[in-house]
DNA sequence: CAGGTGATGTTAATACTGTCAACATGAGGC
DNA sequence: GCCTCATGTTGACAGTATTAACATCACCTG
């Protein structure tokens, strides 16, 4: 055989779902979740349409999988933010903590800008009727590649709190008012009133957006 | 004739555009952009589909007249809000003007957890393909319903800076911030980790997300 | 007031989409 | 070596948007 990641010999492919949810998210990419049709998808693996019924309850079923695969993107790109900041000088820890936090928003309007149609997936409403073996020997409730981003951040606000520079009474809720900020922001960005502004001017007031939540969220 | 609102005789309805619009408004309001077909309004209006292309381009310039309700709707809601907001006693002006930002944020929450598949279209993507004569001989580039629920909060914002209630620094882009958070956090409720929180905790959750964002901008 | 005409609706047809049922293939265990 | 079942294929059906060609009638014009 020898070809990566499973090959496609003749007959049988070998690595159908994997090669779908590439082609799949490739189209997401390009068009966000509307673009994800089972057929385009399966015409580019070059195989049947109905083979994706091998893999997938439906096509909601797909669109979920490349929804996990924009939310695995988009905290990798926020882990990416983090590893690319120092620590501001002077050692101190509560500076570190808040430091983390803005780099933290700023990966994740730096995805949303980048990566606008897998952003767009990654957060978009999926449709009910998706249920049969997608999950039914699942584990838990909560999907697993959706919370990492989210934990990245309540990690980030713990931080700032064992620094002790949380205002008081102000850590209770706290990731959803971070969340909600830099997620609105992003959607301004994209389909908003921001659409049209230039990247400095939109940088500034991503800036601006987060120094705030950090103002009122700190000491 | 006497039909209220241009009835429909025979041959030619007669008002076909607003039939069109309020059954697909129907049509948005119980399943949100994805479920507002143009066939579907046709059917309910008890005509052609076909007939709809006299009064629109394609079916993403009927969605578009939609979402224009629903932002008119959106920008109702918030002002009932504001309305029903007895300024706080003392007659501290920067303490109503904040108390009426408070109210123009709950209204909107509000307005996107009653009415979620309006809220959903208010802010759906439209998709480009929608020239034509749609605006042909139109006026500036901004739509125009698009903007009130925007502007209502610019001008909450410019109360509260009159009233010297703003943070220094903080006035220049504190919409962008404010309607971030309150967007945001109404996505997070509809679609994400706060989808399944009851009311009780959801308001909480909401008051600290908005005073948090007070705090950050105010002093 | 007759007659033409353009706005408004209708019918028929095309090209997509998702999805199911019936059939084909061949990889791997007995 | 054969048989079985996961994996792919073909064919068909329903639903959608959209266009072209045709029908009707409200209203302006002479």
């Amino acid at each position: 055989m020898s070809e990566g990641r499973g090959g496609k010999a003749g007959y049988h492919h070998g690595d159908l779902r994997n090669a779908l949810v590439d082609a799949a998210s490739e189209l997401a990419r390009g068009g966000g979740p509307e673009a994800v049709v089972l057929r385009e998808a399966a015409r580019r693996v070059g195989v049947s349409p109905t083979a994706a019924y091998r893999h997938f309850a439906n096509q909601a079923d797909l669109l979920q999988a490349v929804k996990d695969e924009g939310q695995r993107r988009l905290a990798d790109s926020m882990e990416e933010a983090i590893a690319e900041t120092e620590p501001p000088p002077g050692g101190d820890p509560a500076a570190a903590a808040k430091a983390r936090l803005m780099a933290l928003g700023f990966g994740y309007v730096r995805f949303a800008v980048t990566e606008q149609g897998m952003y767009r997936t990654a957060f978009c409403r999926v449709g009910p009727d998706r249920e049969k073996w997608t999950h039914e020997g699942g584990a838990a409730e909560l999907r697993p590649g959706d919370a990492r981003s989210f934990r990245l951040l309540v990690g980030a606000m713990d931080a700032i709190d064992a620094a002790g520079a949380m205002r008081p009474g102000s850590r209770t809720g706290a990731e959803f008012a971070a969340w909600s900020s830099v997620h609105g922001l992003a959607m301004l960005i994209l389909d908003g009133p921001l659409h049209e502004v230039p990247p400095p001017q939109r940088d500034a007031i991503v800036t601006r957006t987060l120094t705030t939540i950090l103002d009122g969220l700190t000491v």
